[in-house]
DNA sequence: GATGAATGAGACTTCATTCAT
DNA sequence: CATGAATGAAGTCTCATTCAT
């Protein structure tokens, strides 16, 4: 008799984030309003103050999952037993190329968020530290196996990639469809560069967008 | 008969946009009400409109002052007769130092807003093509005098380091005050290991982050 | 699960609508402010828009309630076994007596909204052709019973009646209270003039407004 | 010294005046703001109030040069040598015609202003009498001239061609484009019936709107 | 649980008018 | 005479949230 069947909360509260994040994919942040994502999640206006406390709440259970989602895929993409350096350009990729312009815009209202909502940079900041922890760790087991330069240090190598990969993210949002290749191209060779182990130094490819001899 | 004005009114149009500046820092860009921004420039409610025709026309004002200046000073920055590398690595020393986080929060979200507002994104890709110009004629400069290597296509290899610069400005948001200067160091680093020519390469200073020996 | 309110709902929003007409009459169309009808409908301004898209979403449910009333009256004014000239002479008197000249003034506005506001246009469109229309079929009925001339053309005839009707209607907002009834008076021997038959026409009434011999 | 060239402030006053007519045609009587009135006469905002005491008394000024202008022409019309009658229709005709919808839809603006503003009403008044006075006028010089009924009372027949004009007039704002002319033949016909005196009614032209036999 | 009516502050903007220059 | 900066009230509408049912 107490509170009604707790997974079924669970799975309205989901839908309600699904139905939300459309909202704000199409509107952003603050133009998607409470009652658009109540029509979009087919509930009242009133009844979703029972799945959430507020609007913000909404914001930062959203970021939470998307990130923790996000360090999911890439722990399991780098987990395999492939090159480390191929994982993570090509977790590069996969970031770049399914960057649609709405998914980026919102995650940089997110950014902007978080330097006014004390809740959003904690949540940010969790994640943040939480990715660099396991591409530290994934440079140190990429080192063990000899991929990976062994001079290098592994917390601030892993702080350069993420700052990389998320430059060729954000480059999307402005760089014209003809450009973005190229570009992206380049900050693969760039990390190559950097992460690349001596040995493998040697047998160089050639380097990227050097003038034709 | 007498047209008083031209610039007065150009001053008071300034005025604005500097209290303008100063709400969108404090309450982000939707945030910041336009009462807000006249009671700042202690102006009356409706006196704001002779000067604007509306609040987006105020963001985009700021955006293009803001991304003019900046492109400006850049332009001043390389015109001496420093070396090119060390103009390129001090502009981006002065873009990840004179960034406050407010500052950033509210770039993030006129990236944002240039993906649903068209006239914003107008302004952002004019000044990026402009930008990229100017960083493409930086390096056939450096090359002509020897300072950059010669077989790097100078408009690949602006947008990599305009992609590099930004990095480094969007890592300080995110990593902790402590963080902040090994990063700079980190993409300083790997700046110089791009574009430096040759005969310079053959001295090279310590790699960036390498373990110590 | 209980979807209480329909009944209520519609009730409402027939309070506002009745409001609004108030404040409308003592206003204007454009004179009284969205607040002032709420505060008259005794409900907050906000709330008003959970019942009416906008301002000029009540103009136009209040402009199709009052032509749906006056079509529906009418239609019932001659659906009786009363004489069909008779109905029609009585319909004049209605609209005009009962004229306020507020009421007139508003649908003055109307009209005048009507020639700018696409909505409206086409919401007094259909009204007067289903006023002609209706107008038409009462004289041929008339025709059938041998009330109305048989020569007369049942469509231009019925615009000329409405525009008799309305002409009378509309005097009153002009003409001195004591010219009033000379006015309508005037009209209705027009009118019937216009409509009896032959056979009825052998036995005529004193002419209009003839100076008494 | 005193005061500069009267009729210079005479002559901007009648420029504003035409400009405003402009405004008012174009954006109605509450939809034209002084500032679009004001840059329609090329004049500085400030300035318009050296000419009008406030909008109100422009729109006063408008209203009274216009149904000046009307009484005018109509009485110009009927001051020739023409039929009394051939003149009235004439009139009836350049109504109907001329009237633009943004006109009419400007007239019942004001029409609907005069319910509300006494200064207006005022104007309206005594061009209604003035206009009336000059109807009944005209029936009598008909009348000596054998052209109109003898019978036919002056002032109520003046009341009742007044109402007939004006209703031509107003139909044009809603009957289809096809059916105003047919409309306007109806109004005509009427007339002619109303004021045609015996001996001329002897020779009957085909009624209008008849069925043909 | 679920509804949707209700709130009221506040958003952006317009406008007739005044006043210093 | 003429300008245009300045006012401030008011306009329409939106929105996150609460509450009775």
């Amino acid at each position: 008799m107490r509170k009604l069947d707790p997974v079924k909360h669970e799975n309205k509260r989901q839908e309600i984030l699904t139905a939300a994040m459309r909202c704000f994919l199409r509107s952003g942040l603050k133009g998607a309003s409470t009652a658009q994502i109540c029509s979009e999640a087919k509930i009242s206006p009133g009844h979703l103050y029972h799945y959430f406390e507020s609007k913000e709440a909404i914001i930062g259970a959203l970021s939470e999952a998307y990130l923790q989602t996000a360090a999911e895929r890439f722990r399991a993409a780098v987990g395999g037993d492939r090159s480390v350096i191929n994982a993570i350009l090509s977790e590069m990729d996969i970031q770049a190329k399914g960057s649609q312009p709405a998914k980026l815009a919102l995650l940089f209202e997110v950014f902007a968020e978080s330097a006014r909502n004390p809740e959003i940079a904690k949540i940010l900041r969790t994640y943040d530290l939480s990715r660099r922890g396991v591409m530290a760790e994934v440079l140190r087991h990429g080192q063990r196996r000899g991929e990976i330069d062994p001079k290098l240090d592994p917390e601030a190598g892993a702080t350069a990639v993420i700052g990389l990969v998320d430059a060729a993210k954000a480059m999307t949002l402005r760089a014209s469809r003809s450009d973005v290749k190229k570009v992206q191209d380049t900050f693969k060779s760039i990390l190559t560069g950097l992460l690349r182990s001596p040995t493998q130094k040697a047998t160089k490819s050639t380097p990227p967008f050097r003038s034709r001899p």
